[in-house]
DNA sequence: TATATCTTGTGAAATCATTCACAAGCATCC
DNA sequence: GGATGCTTGTGAATGATTTCACAAGATATA
């Protein structure tokens, strides 16, 4: 669904007003069939003999995304990656807003990152009972990884990525998921000796 | 796959010797008839009435994913996130090699990331015919990446993971992956507004 | 050695996902 | 306005994946 998105804003910025299931289809590499099927599912809102409407898909799909109003957004550590994070501008062109960093690392805190100040990560949970972030993306070593996620379930976020490589064992209630760029490497590398034999 | 192993590590490090299809599955939130499929693909190395031999099953894991070798890897753009890759650890630890990032921005070229000289992006073509990197790693604005990748495929790289927020079409022979933060955070928000009701 | 207890490996069954195929709708052109 | 050309939406068929279920191997116990 994501996906879709994407390839509606590339087309959109083309300036295309609507597009078929069948260029759908060659953009993400599957078939019109399943196109029409992903989208199916949630109505039906293409003109037949026509195609889909660029603008009302897009707007459609950030419905059903949630995408059509903000997140806020905390990000708990603030090492290379997580400073990274606090200064992607994708974020923020796509609705999610960065209210809060935090660090245990004294050298750290009272930095500023993008205009955020880096806080004392003692501050968070009371943070997080007032401002009531949706979602936190965690950036600490994998050790404190699963302590951090329990302390931040228990202080009402609801949502969590993480980016520590290990595999986390997600509270009740609490959606996660994660980035492990190592692990995406490995993904490749079986790909690269599967295709050679 | 990669996940089993992160799996099989943590056990170890637990210092459990062997381990069944039934915790596997636990860990990763699968069944036990799942794991046992999975694993007997590759042939079968578990032990009836005991389970798998945790270091002997790691071990055939990291053949079938080709993590018994090391593999070298270019960073192309040193920006934020390119910066956060070539100093990110857990490369090392997995036998992924930085040995070298490129970049176009004058003032970035010729600073040291954890050793490393950031190096003109007009000697990257050459770079890769003489030091045959197995893998880049494409962290550039999204506009730059496909040409990026297609200059790489070019030059003879076989495997590439993109950082940019954008869909790329692999070149015939090249084996793509994207991480794509912003997109995580969109998968986020639909679970998250799915489970509202 | 016999018995009880685990746990694997794997056909068979059931479930889930993809692809096919086509009627029906919309736009365009003559 | 009727014929033509596209494209959607969707049942039916096909294919893939997951789960079930159980024989058979291994260990432990007495």
């Amino acid at each position: 669904m994501s996906l879709y998105l994407r390839f509606l804003e590339d087309h959109r910025r083309r300036g295309k007003e609507t597009i078929s299931s069948g260029d759908l289809a060659a953009l993400g590499g599957t078939t019109s069939a399943q196109v029409r099927k992903d989208l199916s599912f949630f109505g039906s809102f293409g003109t037949r003999g026509l195609g889909y409407s660029v603008a009302a898909l897009s707007h459609r799909i950030r419905e059903i995304l949630g995408l059509e109003r903000e997140w806020r957004v905390i990000i708990i550590g603030a090492g290379k990656i997580g400073a990274a994070l606090a200064q992607y501008r994708g974020f923020a062109e796509r609705g999610f807003h960065v209210i809060g960093v935090y660090d245990v690392d004294r050298a750290q805190i009272g930095k500023s990152l993008n205009g955020l100040v880096i806080q004392d990560e003692s501050a968070m949970d009371a943070d997080i009972a007032r401002l009531k972030p949706d979602i936190a993306l965690i950036a600490v070593p994998a050790e404190a990884a699963q302590a951090l996620l329990d302390r931040v379930a228990k202080a009402g976020v609801r949502g969590v990525l993480n980016f520590a490589p290990t595999p986390l064992h997600a509270p009740e209630g609490v959606k996660l998921r994660s980035v492990d760029m190592a692990l995406e490497l490995e993904i490749l590398t079986y790909a690269l000796v599967g295709s050679q034999h």
